[in-house]
RNA sequence: GGUCCCAUCGUCUAGUGGCCUAGGACGCGGCCCUCUCAAGGCUGCAACACGGGUUCAAAUCCCGUUGGGAUCACCA
C-alpha cells in the first residue's frame, strides 16, 4: 500500500512553527517511503476562518520545499481538497453512521463552554437524553424542521486500546469518552467527523498530529469501527513549548515561520531547526537539508517529550546557513540591507566579503554597517588600546604617516593595503597594531567593526578613507 | 477534579541493564589564531527530579512520590 500522508491546517491565520512541524514530519514520512503527501484545508469552522490564511500556507510549503501531491490546486483523484466543499459527503457518511449505531441524532440546545473556572471545573459528563429516542422518532422530528445535530454513540465498555508510533500502546477507558459532536447543526462536520471520514476516503495511511489528540483518538478509532474501515498509522507528537509552562501560540504573538523569515532567518535553517525540535537522527550529524531528512527522517526516532523553542540555537544554525552560502548568494540577500542603510557609493562587494562570516541573520547588517554611510562620533579615548600599543598621541602620528602612504597608493585592494601599512609600520619602527588599530578606529569611529582598517578602507574606498583620515587627524590637533 | 501522557546539563538531545567517573550541539567561560570583531581550532563549567524495589550490575526495568503538560466545546 502506498504510504500517503496529509497537513491539513485550519486557515485561521499565521502559519506557526508547531505547525510547520508537524507538516514536516508528514512530507518526510511520505517523501521517505515514495509516498505521497497531500495538502487539505480544514475550514469547516467558518467563524474562525482568516481571509488570505490559505495563500500563507501555500507560500510557507512552497518556500521550504516542501511540495504536496495533491491538494487544493493540484488535481488528484481523492478530491475536493477543501472540506467545506465536501460538505455533502460528510452528511451523508454522518446518516450512515447512525444507521450503523455509530451515532444518533441530537435536539438538545447547544451546550455552554464556560471557561470562566476552567482550572478547577469538575466537568460533568454530558449525558445525552436523545440517545434513547427511536431512530423512527427522530426522523420524525427531523422530517419536521427541528434542528439536531449527528452526535456519536458510545455503547461500548472497558478499554480502548491503539498503538501510537511515538508513545507505544495506549488504553483509555470507553467510560471516559464522550459523545460530541459529530455533525454540526449547520450542516458542517466537526473535525472529530471530518478528519476520520477525509483520511479515509483520501486512503491517509499515516495521521501525524499533536498529542492533545490522543485522548480523542478512541473515538475516532470507534468511527473507523462502525464503518468497517482500518484506522492509520497513529504518530502523534509532542507540543513546540515557549518555555516550561507555555506552548508556543499565535495568539501570545510568538514567532511564526513569516516572523523569522521577516527578521532574516533562512527557511532552510528553520526547517533544519524545527526538524531536530523532537527529533534526531541518531548521530552527531545536525545540519540537514531537506532531501538529506528525506533520507535519515524515521518516525520511530521521535521523542515523546515536549521541546522548547530555543532563538538562540536556531540563531547559530542560521549563522552556520549564511556562512554555507555561496558569495554570490549572500551578496544579493544582502542587497535590500544595504539598500536601507546606506546612501553613500560603497564597495558593497567587499561589505558582503566582510559580513558573511560576521552575522547570524540578516536583519544583523544594519547595526554591523552603521559606521558606512557615516563615520559615528567618538572621543579620542578610542584609540586608547594596551594590547595594541595604541593611544591618541599614537593615533596622531599613525594617521598622519597613514594619509601620506596612502595618498600614493594606486592599488586599492586588500591585501596591496594591508602590505603597505605593514611596510610602513616597519619602517617607522611601530607595531602593525599601532597603525591599523588607530587607522580602524579614525575610518568607523566604532571599538569593534566587521572587518579590520584595510578592509573598510576598500569598502570606503579611496577618496572616503582619506578624508576619513584627514578629518579625524584635524580632531586630534 | 477524572483520565491520558511526559521527566538526562540553562536549552535541543545521545543513551533500550554492563562500553556511562553519562556523549554531542547551542549558550556561557578560558586559551590559540589574528589589523579590532567574527569565523576557525583547542579547552572548561554544567544533568540522570526524589524515594523504594528487581538484579552480580540501573540513567536504562517495576512501584510510589513530586513536578509538568494534554484532555473533558456544535475549535481544530
Amino acid at each position: 500500500m502506498k504510504t500517503r500522508t496529509r497537513f491539513a491546517p485550519s486557515p485561521t491565520g499565521y502559519m506557526h512553527i508547531g505547525n510547520l512541524r508537524t507538516a514536516l514530519y508528514e512530507y518526510l514520512i511520505a517523501k521517505a517511503n515514495n509516498g505521497d503527501f497531500i495538502l487539505r484545508i480544514e475550514d469547516t469552522d467558518q467563524k474562525r476562518y482568516v481571509e488570505g490564511a490559505t495563500e500563507i500556507i501555500y507560500a510557507t510549503l512552497k518556500r521550504v520545499g516542501m511540495n504536496w501531491d495533491e491538494g487544493p490546486d493540484i488535481c488528484g483523484n481523492y478530491g475536493p481538497y477543501v472540506q467545506s466543499e465536501r460538505k455533502p459527503i460528510y452528511a451523508e457518511y454522518a446518516h450512515k453512521l447512525v444507521e450503523l449505531g455509530g451515532a444518533h441524532y441530537c435536539f438538545c440546545a447547544q451546550q455552554e463552554n464556560d471557561d470562566a473556572d476552567e482550572e478547577n471545573a469538575v466537568p460533568t459528563k454530558f449525558q445525552d437524553p436523545c440517545k434513547h429516542l427511536s431512530l423512527e422518532e427522530a426522523k420524525a422530528r427531523i422530517a419536521n424542521g427541528e434542528k439536531y445535530v449527528v452526535r456519536q454513540t458510545i455503547n461500548k465498555t472497558g478499554k480502548s486500546k491503539f498503538h501510537d508510533v511515538v508513545y507505544g500502546d495506549i488504553e483509555i477507558d470507553y467510560d471516559d469518552l464522550d459523545e460530541g459532536v459529530l455533525l454540526k447543526s449547520d450542516g458542517f462536520p466537526t473535525y472529530n467527523f471530518a478528519n476520520v471520514v477525509d483520511d479515509h476516503l483520501m486512503a491517509i495511511t499515516h495521521v501525524v498530529r499533536g498529542n492533545e489528540y490522543i485522548s480523542s483518538t478512541p473515538k475516532y478509532n470507534l468511527i473507523y469501527e462502525s464503518f468497517g474501515w482500518t484506522p492509520p498509522i497513529y504518530v502523534h507528537v509532542p507540543q513546540v513549548m515557549k518555555d516550561a509552562q507555555h506552548k508556543l501560540s499565535k495568539r501570545n504573538g510568538d514567532a511564526s515561520f513569516q516572523d523569522l523569515v521577516a527578521k532574516g532567518y533562512l527557511p532552510e535553517a528553520i526547517l533544519n531547526y524545527i526538524a531536530l525540535l523532537g527529533w534526531n537522527p541518531g548521530t552527531d550529524q545536525e545540519i540537514f537539508s531537506l532531501s538529506e531528512l528525506k533520507q535519515t527522517f524515521t518516525a520511530e526516532r521521535l521523542n515523546k517529550s515536549p521541546a522548547i523553542f530555543d532563538i538562540a540555537k536556531l540563531t547559530w544554525m542560521n549563522g552556520c546557513y549564511i556562512r554555507a552560502l555561496p558569495f554570490d548568494e549572500f551578496h544579493k540577500l544582502a542587497q535590500p540591507f544595504y539598500a536601507q542603510t546606506l546612501t553613500r557609493s560603497v564597495n558593497e562587494e567587499e561589505l558582503s566579503r566582510v559580513l558573511q562570516s560576521r552575522i547570524e541573520v540578516l536583519n544583523d547588517i544594519p547595526a554591523q554597517i552603521d559606521f558606512v554611510e557615516n563615520v559615528l562620533d567618538f572621543s579620542p579615548e578610542l584609540y586608547n588600546n594596551k594590547k595594541m600599543k595604541s593611544d591618541a598621541e599614537v593615533a596622531k602620528q599613525a594617521l598622519s604617516y597613514a594619509i601620506e602612504a596612502l595618498e600614493k597608493q594606486t592599488n586599492w585592494s586588500n591585501e596591496a593595503l594591508f602590505e603597505t601599512l605593514k611596510t610602513l609600520a616597519q619602517d617607522k619602527g611601530l607595531k602593525n597594531g599601532q597603525i591599523l588599530y588607530p587607522v580602524r578606529i579614525a575610518l568607523s569611529g566604532k571599538e569593534t567593526t566587521p572587518g579590520g582598517a584595510t578592509e573598510i578602507a576598500v569598502i570606503l574606498g579611496k577618496d572616503e578613507t582619506l578624508r576619513r583620515l584627514k578629518e579625524a587627524l584635524a580632531k586630534l590637533n
